[in-house]
DNA sequence: TCTATTAGTTGATGCGTGTAACTATATGAG
DNA sequence: CTCATATAGTTACACGCATCAACTAATAGA
């Protein structure tokens, strides 16, 4: 509805031109396609972006004064001048990633192609939001102070897996902490740097894609399958947020199994038959796994050729398909990505998509991927926020 | 990603200039506010778009020359030079709106204020689609013979409840009439005017953001129940349409109820339990209606006191609440539009908030109305499609 | 009648595009 | 070796839009 901004600055006098916006996009365009689309030459980055090369000339010499892009060795390729491919440069800017788990906090350095140049892990017990504070005051000094030099720190990115609403930077609710209304602006530590919060498997939807299997794509739906389960959609290119960061709750999506009861009264909601420790429970519980035993150990019994454990993991894989075939059909996404270490074993990704496939009205029409973040995805979903908030506006980002 | 159009138009030459995109989006912006907000002056629309005096004279100099709008009688409220409100004049632009139902075509003539000018209604067996093009031929020239003069005709809008590919004019599956991959090119009348053609609900979307319950708001849902059930979804203004239009799905939602197996091989789905149809044919069979009658008839019998009917229109709101919460903790709209004969019972209408709140994370915090278009709502959504894309342009339309 | 106040208009300015003519640098034919 | 051709990239200029600031218009109240 508003013409040059989305609602936000009501009151106060526009703080820059609308041609500013116009040069802030295609910026933004350039950059984003370079990330994504590799090295390009002027002449091809205006060819896709239907932009003429007098602008492309100008936006890429903007770039390159700021070192976010470097020109390669000209290629001869065909007749004419040769082209000079447009790379960009990530080394030199990276992002604080602060991941919050259910057992252990990460702590890393994200350049901002998504490669991962540090990553720390602590365990903890995190059931005391104020203890946390430490931990993570000393997790990012230790980052900090390792950084590579000449790395320049954008900021700080942060998630969490449960229900976090990012305009109070609050997380409302996070089970597996026992977390409840927590104001993250106390829990961070404030370094004077740009800080962002939000929910991991939305900072997983950024990450996928800016560097993932959904690079490039502006229509899709990420599932995550661990600790926490949960959603994220992004359509025309942005992710969605819902109302007070609500969107993307997809625990209590019914499966039609007849497992323990949920919290919230009825059985078998998605929740309690599906996530990593429901999984690995009902591994125990029919003698797959010794007690204690991990889910890891679960994937590597079911790898060895195990029937029981195989059927158990397709099982609730089918039940994950099953139950999240209904938000295919309300969707109706391009593609489903799908995150989360159950995922990474063949025989759960197999089952999950042949159910989603059978029980969805659109078919095998939906394109399913796995994640290939693998074991770093939280850091580099944690860091996504700001990585995309940075692309935005590469040149005068803070 | 694209700089200046979405994706579309890629190899061609850049048919308008950047600027000619600002000056549309504030003519759109200008007008759409007008129509949403009612009458306004100059310097409010100022104040609300965030754009100045100057610009939105120019904007309004330029909609006063093709007649969308008309200056008022200036208002002298306060000191100073009296505001004159600037109103939005709907009387000279229509739309011809068809929609295609289970058992009946409607015809009708609706102005860009959503205001239904004429409406024909045909009762029709449609099971043949090439039979259904002669009687929409007759429907659209009694409609156009009759229209008021000097209404310009904007173009030919066109809605049908099941799934539609717009981006292809199709009917993928429309089960009432047992239609499959159905071109509608070949079905509509083709006057020489635009045509448009897309899903009921999704009318509906668009419709009750241009002239209804949900006026102005950017991000909601809109639930339909009726002879088919459906969803819309509305994020940052923009209705979804999901891959070949498939989004919006909801009639194999599980709602626990034991009934009716469905076509789909599992049982309870909620296209099974909560169409007119369904809950029409379980009052005969419960004894509360006669063979034969009608939705509107159970609802009178509600209206009038008797408890088992109102336990059949609870049961079933409650079914179609708890089915649909699922949707609402994923997609956490600001708001949800329930429309539909059977949602005008106020039992209906509180038995399906109440199971609805109860079920969702979100709790009670989501807005839950009733759509206020009534029986005309087909009429007007049908209408909606080329409406909303008049005013996405208003000033060059065709 | 004069001042304060608010609505609306107008001409100059600026900004980032697009346009088109330009330079740069290659291939390949003769 | 030279010249036609082809493609990449640059630059001077013009255009269209919104902004800015100064203006006119029309009222209330002192």
């Amino acid at each position: 509805m508003n013409a040059r901004h989305s609602g936000f600055r009501s009151g106060d006098r526009p703080a820059l031109a609308v041609s500013d916006d116009l040069r802030r996009g295609n910026i933004a365009s350039v950059a984003r396609t370079l990330l994504v689309e590799g090295p390009l030459a002027r002449a091809e980055l205006a060819e896709r972006l239907s932009l003429t090369r007098a602008t492309v000339t100008r936006v890429v010499a903007q770039l390159l004064e700021v070192g976010l892009l470097t020109e390669g060795e000209a290629r001869r390729v065909t007749a004419g001048r040769p082209m000079i491919p447009l790379r960009l440069d990530p080394s030199a800017r990276a992002v604080i990633s602060i991941h919050l788990g259910a057992f252990e906090v990460r702590v890393g350095l994200v350049d901002i192609s998504g490669h991962v140049l540090r990553e720390e892990r602590f365990s903890y017990d995190g059931s005391r939001p104020e203890d946390v504070s430490a931990l993570l005051a000393h997790g990012v000094e230790q980052v900090r102070s390792h950084a590579v030099p000449g790395v320049r720190v954008l900021g700080m990115s942060a998630s969490i897996g449960g229900w976090v609403d990012p305009t109070s930077s609050t997380v409302v609710r996070y089970d597996p902490l026992g977390w409840q209304d927590v104001p993250l602006r106390e829990v961070l530590p404030d370094l004077g740097i740009p800080r962002r919060f939000d929910q991991l498997v939305r900072g997983v939807a950024l990450a996928e894609r800016m560097f993932g299997v959904a690079r490039g794509r502006e229509d899709f739906v990420v599932l995550w399958s661990g600790n926490i389960l949960g959603a994220a959609s992004v359509a025309r290119g942005v992710v969605q947020h819902g109302l007070r960061g609500g969107a993307g709750g997809i625990e209590h999506l019914p499966t039609g199994l007849p497992d323990d009861s949920c919290a919230c009264g009825r059985t078998g909601c998605l929740g309690v038959v599906a996530t990593d420790e429901a999984i690995r429970r009902e591994a125990e519980a029919r003698g797959i796994l010794r007690p204690g035993g991990s889910l890891s150990t679960l994937l590597g019994i079911v790898a060895d050729g195990d029937p029981a454990a195989r059927q158990l993991l397709e099982e609730r894989a089918e039940a994950f398909g099953s139950a999240t075939g209904v938000l295919a059909d309300f969707r109706a996404p391009e593609l489903i990505v799908v995150a989360g270490l159950v995922t990474t074993a063949p025989e759960y990704l197999a089952a999950f998509t042949a159910r989603l496939h059978a029980v969805s009205a659109l078919g095998a029409v939906v394109d399913v991927r796995r994640s290939e973040f693998g074991d770093l995805a939280p850091t580099i979903a944690s860091a996504a926020f700001l990585i995309d908030e940075y692309f935005r506006d590469p040149i005068s980002f803070e």
